[in-house]
DNA sequence: ATGGCCTCCTGGACGC
DNA sequence: TGCGTCCAGGAGGCCA
């Protein structure tokens, strides 16, 4: 899925097309998502005008007159601009067809993803109990280093945690923990503030790389145009499990953690 | 409260 | 060519 790059790309993507346009039309093919798509989200959303096109953390969110889409992408989700009436295809669940005549199209072929509509979405569940953003002030070491103290859980697990910061996900959590020296099992609560700003700063600097690349495509992330994200080009150890390390030439290893792959280097990473 | 595990679902890759 | 198995970018929810 799209981690936190892709739907950034995608919000970017989507925002020219749809920001001060009316929503006209609203078609749910199939609304059995993550949870079930609102019946009424056709008549909530109907006939409102697009104020803006948001993220917070994988969420995108499509801010209306009196409300707000939610929309998460899940694993496997994407959100197209179409412009030419091209008909749908398998996994295209939802069309939002606005005043232009252009469609945000979603597709999800593992239907992880969810479409919700709220009236105040600060106050969401989904929403309201989010850490920081990792391109924000609000986030550095120090913040790291205290939401740390006492914590037990794997540092890998710690910075995949939405409630400490979001939108580090699978790859980029690998990614980070290797720029910053950092073995993927050592203890949260053992680390020193001084590695947290290193983390921090590398947390940052992998995000912010894949957002200019356009994201990641391992299988099928496409952005808004249909297109993949170049960031896989340049993954230093997710996906490389045996190759060498870029730093010391040692090959890296592949752990599982919350069955989830981790690949690291054994000598640079401590 | 904390941490770890399961689950939702489809499809692509791989082995036999 | 076909079939079974495993794996995948998320993250809420449940259980100990």
């Amino acid at each position: 899925m799209p981690e936190l790059p892709e739907v950034e790309t995608t919000r970017r993507g989507i925002a020219p097309h749809c920001e001060g346009q009316v929503i006209s039309a609203v078609t749910v093919r199939n609304p059995s998502l993550r949870w079930p798509v609102p019946s009424d989200l056709a008549e909530r959303v109907s006939g409102k005008r697009i104020q803006s096109a948001d993220r917070r953390a994988k969420y995108l969110l499509i801010h209306l007159e009196d409300g707000t889409l939610i929309i998460h992408l899940g694993m496997s989700g994407s959100l197209r601009v179409i412009t030419d009436n091209a008909p749908p295809m398998t996994h295209d669940h939802i069309d939002l067809t606005l005043e232009s005549g252009t469609v945000l199209r979603f597709n999800d072929p593992r239907r992880f993803g969810c479409w919700l509509w709220t009236d105040s979405v600060d106050r969401h569940p989904l929403i309201e109990s989010l850490g920081p953003e990792p391109l924000s002030e609000a986030f550095n070491g120090e913040l790291l280093f205290q939401r740390s103290r006492s914590k037990k859980t794997p540092i890998k697990n710690f910075i995949m945690d939405n409630h400490v910061v979001v939108g580090v996900g699978n790859i980029y959590a690998n990614e980070a923990l290797f720029k910053a020296g950092i073995h993927p099992r050592r203890q949260a609560g053992r680390i020193s503030l001084d590695r947290y700003r290193r983390l921090a700063e590398a947390i940052r600097e992998t995000l912010s790389a894949a957002i200019l690349m356009g994201g990641t495509t391992l299988r099928d992330f496409v952005n808004s145009d249909g297109k993949p994200g170049y960031f896989a080009q340049v993954l230093l150890v997710y996906g490389k499990t045996g190759s060498p390390c870029t730093q010391c030439n040692t090959l890296l290893k592949e752990i599982r953690m919350n069955n989830r792959s981790t690949v690291y280097c054994p000598r640079c990473q401590r």
